[in-house]
DNA sequence: TAAAATTGGTGATATAGATCACGCTTATTT
DNA sequence: AAATAAGCGTGATCTATATCACCAATTTTA
């Protein structure tokens, strides 16, 4: 179960192994199966979660009712609405799992506790932090100098995976177009 | 010269005055007039600025030749581009001055030197790292899901000193859209 | 102080992408 | 197995914003 987040702390840190016995103890294992929800609008993100095995989303639904997605959550990957779980207030997201997964939760004053406990563990989150960045300030840049079109050959060709996992109508609230525009780029893709 | 830095630190974290003396030694302080540049693209971003007094923008050039700003470095914030700064790659940013400024800056070495000196500082980056990447999914969402005109009275209301003290097209190119559409939602507004 | 550059306003036109509306498959649920 | 929902494609039309082209005022530089 705690396989993967270890091989990935030890990626950036050195961390003992009484360390890591320590860190288990702090996160709860879950298993969330297609279509649940790990997090609902509106509710406090009691939550941050790592991805072991499967594939979640975190999206906004804006007032005429179109989703807006912020984050896929792939195996290996951290998700959570930040905000909303460093100062409890209500989310603005909704984290719904698209494959069955499984899931390591840590809540709030668990991490705070590890953060003390463990300080070689700042470095790590201060690493993933800074990582994601460098990511979203890339997606930021991206959207507003490049094309819808490139946008959706620039992700595939970054996660080659995605369009078999995903429908695409999640792709296209991800790159910030509607169903029916992505879906005229591909056959435009496709016809040379 | 160093009290805005001591005095945001200290807002994060607890920092020891010997410390803090330790700090200042890595420091590289640097006044920059107006309209020159802190970084040119291509080259590494060698620095990490902090902004003293003054007011910086770092910002990119796309094929056509169009400019879209990435960030505006206000007075007592932090400025550079984390990707080359970390990587030593040649960067994609500009870092200009718009109004003559006052910077600390500290190479990637002196970084590292500091962070293993003093850990407490791992948590102020940390921190610091974590909300800008908060307020950077923010501007994404808000990028995906509000008008133009929305997005330039948010971030009026905001930093409403920023239309006084920075040019139109720039508040243009931050908000991602062109100098003549601003002119226009802004006389819109104006016209009630 | 004259020349050059920067800033910002506005008209005419073009265009990427949104919206609405429909139909056809393929999954899911009961 | 039937019913329902999800996913995807595509035509017709609309709209927000871009593009191009020009001008006037102000600021900067030589």
């Amino acid at each position: 179960m705690f396989e993967l987040l270890h091989k990935k702390i030890n990626e950036t840190i050195d961390i003992t192994d009484q360390d890591f016995e320590h860190v288990k103890t702090l996160f709860i294992p879950k298993k969330l199966r297609k279509k649940r929800f790990l997090l609902q609008e509106g509710d406090p993100c009691v939550y941050t979660c790592f991805v072991e095995r499967g594939l979640l989303r975190s999206f906004r639904i804006d007032e005429k009712g179109n989703e807006h997605i912020l984050q896929f959550g792939m195996q290996g990957w951290w998700i959570a609405d930040l905000y909303s779980f460093l100062t409890g207030v209500g989310s603005q997201y909704n984290i719904e799992a698209l494959e069955e997964s499984e899931l390591l939760l840590i809540t709030k004053p668990s991490w705070d506790t590890l953060l003390n406990e463990v300080p070689a563990l700042e470095r790590y989150f201060r690493i993933l932090i800074q990582n994601n960045l460098i990511a979203t300030q890339n997606r930021l840049m991206r959207n507003m100098t490049i094309s819808a079109e490139e946008r959706y050959t620039k992700l595939i060709s970054e996660f080659p995976d995605i369009s078999q996992r995903v429908p695409q109508h999640m792709i296209a609230s991800y790159i910030g177009v509607t169903r029916e525009t992505l879906s005229r780029l591909r056959s435009q893709i496709s016809h040379q």
